[in-house]
DNA sequence: TACTCGATACTGGTCTAGTA
DNA sequence: TACTAGACCAGTATCGAGTA
């Protein structure tokens, strides 16, 4: 067994560096701030050789069945911490419930479970075949959308953990991090942010719907501006002024995945790549989420609020935007302005499937990625331009079976508007290096 | 001391397995 | 089949750390 003692260790890595380097004045030379990681990662090395260590003789404790005790409420951490009194519960499970937090901001607020549980997805094996291009080919079990879940989890999961994905414990305080993170932003977009958010947002007037042999309640497509807490009180308040503006077609009786004004930077009510993923509403719900409920003002002018606190941004050196977050941002805009009350895969009023759609944004977003597409370069300096000005620049962000005839016809538009948005060339790519 | 914000305990509702 | 206890889940309230 180790010995007693535990190193503190309760952030990560990359945070920690981040903080060091802050410190340093710009009085310090490059080659003084240069050194500092090597000189940091070496004492980083020792703590998490002796961390591993630990893990090991707690695990190889945990599993010894008689010495389990009975799990209590909001403990994920059962089989290991009881018999290693060297290992609290902390380094273990916080650890792990922080990059499901993370996992959420930055990759996705689900994960792609298909019929299994959380365990086997952590238990289930990297495929060497695997294709990102088929990630979301549509597969009922979600086979190819869990690798490619998979994969970025264990990117974002510190060396020190990742030995131990397998485990059922973490897998577990893994989940909890998400589930907390995403209980966390509900109650921090409806409640603590809103006013914030609403402060700064300004909509653009839009047209009102074919009223025709109406039957359901019509929202109120050309609400007047600006928007109030009181659009937003109720259920029928959200959807009555808004449902339009996420997505609702009246013709259809249904909400739209693409066309939705709230996710254009002009508010177009069809879907244009160059505005797609723009809306100040996405920005500033990223930044409320990173850096606090007061963040969201100013934004769009760069000059956002960074708390003094300890933020999720400083937490994860969050310092770009990523693929994921943006697709989150999306689906959590629709939601905020949603009727509907809790945030799930599915919406419980509007029935909106916001994993499907979730997963939709995602691929488009990789795949312009992976096409070196234009827009989504742009689309990518355009949110850490605003997000991280301080940072100068992007670093380029680091499917669905549609079950009926007009999500497939709408999907297929999509697509081919997408195959017909402009390439980035080797030379212009140069020009902006 | 006030303020912000992440972490976590708590609450109420729902689900599920076990039992009579 | 009905009942019950425990587990689970999503959302809320509160606490405590960090900062000016």
């Amino acid at each position: 067994m180790s010995p007693p003692g535990t190193p503190n260790h309760s952030h990560d890595f990359n945070a920690e560096m981040q903080d060091i380097i802050v410190l340093f004045t710009p009085s310090k030379s490059g080659r003084e701030i240069a050194q500092a990681p090597s000189i940091c990662a070496n004492e980083q090395d020792r703590i998490t050789q002796d961390l591993k260590r630990r893990l090991i003789d707690a695990e190889n404790d945990a599993d010894i069945a008689r010495k389990r005790l009975c799990r209590g409420r909001n403990n994920r951490t059962e089989g290991v911490a009881e018999v290693s009194p060297n290992f609290t519960v902390k380094e273990l499970g916080v650890r792990a419930r922080r990059q499901g937090r993370k996992f959420v901001i930055l990759c996705s607020p689900w994960l792609a479970l298909g019929d299994g549980d959380v365990e086997s997805f952590f238990t289930t094996e990297l495929d060497d075949n695997y294709d990102e291009e088929m990630r979301f080919s549509g597969g009922e079990d979600e086979v190819d959308e869990r690798q490619g879940q998979l994969r970025k989890s264990i990117d974002i999961l510190p060396d020190d953990l990742e030995p131990f994905r397998t485990r059922p414990w973490l897998a577990k305080s893994f989940v909890d991090g998400m589930k907390s993170q995403c209980s966390n932003t509900h109650t921090r977009l409806r409640k603590h942010a809103l006013q914030h958010i609403l402060t700064d947002l300004v909509t653009v007037p839009t047209p009102a719907p074919n009223a025709a042999s109406r039957s359901t309640p019509v929202p109120d497509a050309a609400a007047p501006e600006p928007v109030t807490p009181a659009q937003l009180a109720s259920s029928t308040s959200r959807f009555r002024h808004f449902a339009v503006r996420i997505g609702w077609r009246e013709d259809k009786q249904k909400y739209s995945i693409w066309h939705v004004p709230f996710l254009h930077g002009n508010e177009s009510e069809r879907l244009d790549y160059n505005q797609l993923f723009r809306h100040s509403l996405l920005l500033m719900v990223f930044t409320c989420i990173i850096r606090g409920a007061a963040a969201a003002e100013g934004v769009m002018g760069k000059v956002s609020q960074h708390s003094k606190a300890k933020t999720m941004q400083k937490m994860f050196n969050i310092t770009s935007t990523t693929p994921g977050a943006i697709a989150a941002c999306a689906i959590w805009v629709i939601w905020l302005f949603s009727a509907d009350k809790s945030f799930g895969k599915v919406g419980d009023v509007t029935g909106i499937n916001y994993y499907d759609h979730f997963n939709l944004y995602l691929e488009k977003i990789l795949e312009g990625l992976r096409l070196r597409q234009r827009w989504v370069r742009e689309l990518f300096l355009y949110w850490d331009g605003h997000v991280f000005p301080e940072w100068n620049g992007a670093r380029f962000g680091g499917g669905v079976d549609p079950d009926d005839d007009d999500e497939r016809e709408e999907l297929a538009e999509a697509t081919a508007a997408l195959h017909d948005m402009p390439v980035v060339s080797d030379d212009d790519e140069e020009g902006e290096d």
